[in-house]
DNA sequence: GTCATTTGACCGAC
DNA sequence: GTCGGTCAAATGAC
């Protein structure tokens, strides 16, 4: 994480229109590389904590898509503010898209329009996506299905294109591209690594339960410290305060100084989480950077393998 | 038989 | 005209 350009960005969000595009932009790549750091722990702690206990992982999953959920509305948010510099102090979420697209979409409903054929084509502007650069783009905590490989000029590998399991289900309309852009060496261990683009909100709700993920990691809490009474009462609870300050992020998407603060505080308690975890010293983002780069797909019998070949971590469905 | 993936074609954006 | 995103029939796995 860029602490110096997150510190010196903090106080300009709300100036001129310059600045504020520029801190926008600022924090976009931080809220990005935040993102990935997220994204990758989680695949790291899970599968540890699962075999602690499927119990704290399913909170622990739950309190992981809730800071990921909070980063994307956060970003769009920033996104809006840079469209639309007069957002800057409006904190309704409003949904911005590409004229023409919802030129197109409307104009679909003429005479003229092809039967199934006038959406077929919906090229979304970058500013309606989330980039993050992964090793294991395929866990990301929710269901995808791939409807389409294509190879891109310049590329050495493919792009695939998922759309949420769920999109018929629930009309979700989340999709996302994953291309590789780096080999696997061997020789370092380093990963291969894949760029995820994400392109829109998840609506979907694939358990059927309440998404208020802030009220549930506020139950599990509560729950655990009336029971933690053994050796492990203290962990527990330390864990339980990490919850809570987590949710208090995730109930608010607002962007601001203020949110903005708050939302560093809460990642720094990841770095904590991933020390615990992995036995490893976890003091600054780098380190948790190389911590969650670590992948342990060879060592762990626990790890499937999925169609593409790619390592997944077994720990019940998402 | 069902479901997910593959793949060529289609179509809009550039 | 080219490129990239999406569709849908074909194919494969179970």
């Amino acid at each position: 994480m860029r602490h110096s350009k997150s510190s010196s960005s903090s106080s300009t969000l709300i100036c001129d229109n310059d600045d504020r595009s520029s801190s926008a932009a600022v924090l976009r790549e931080i809220m990005a590389r935040e993102q990935s750091l997220v994204t990758q722990l989680r695949a790291l702690v899970l599968p540890a904590l699962q075999l602690a206990g499927g119990e704290r992982a399913e909170v622990v999953a739950q309190m992981f898509n809730c800071i990921l959920d909070c980063s994307a509305k956060a970003m769009a948010e920033l996104k809006l503010i840079r469209l639309d510099p007069s957002r800057a102090d409006d904190a309704l979420p409003v949904v911005v898209d590409d004229k023409r697209r919802v030129r197109k979409i409307f104009s679909g409903d003429g005479d003229n329009a092809k039967p199934n054929r006038q959406q077929r084509k919906r090229r979304r502007l970058a500013d309606d996506s989330v980039t993050l650069e992964t090793p294991v783009p395929h866990y990301d905590g929710h269901q995808w299905r791939k409807y389409g490989q294509k190879l891109i000029n310049n590329a050495a590998h493919p792009r695939s294109y998922y759309k949420c399991a769920y999109k018929q289900e629930q009309d979700c309309r989340a999709t996302k591209t994953v291309q590789q852009y780096q080999e696997e060496d061997g020789g370092t261990d380093a990963p291969a690594m894949y760029t995820v683009v994400y392109y829109g909100q998840h609506t979907c709700n694939p358990a059927g339960n309440d998404t208020d993920a802030a009220a549930v990691v506020k139950t599990e809490s509560t729950d655990g410290l009336s029971s933690g009474g053994d050796a492990d009462a203290d962990e527990l609870s330390r864990s339980d305060s990490q919850c809570s300050n987590i949710s208090v992020t995730c109930t608010s998407v607002v962007v601001d100084h203020h949110q903005r603060t708050a939302s560093i505080e809460s990642n720094s308690k990841l770095l904590d989480v991933a020390a615990d975890l992995t036995n490893a010293e976890v003091n600054t983002y780098d380190q948790l950077y190389d911590v969650a780069a670590f992948s342990p797909f060879d060592l762990d019998t626990d790890w499937a393998i999925d169609a593409h070949g790619h390592g997944l971590p077994k720990y019940g469905d998402w």
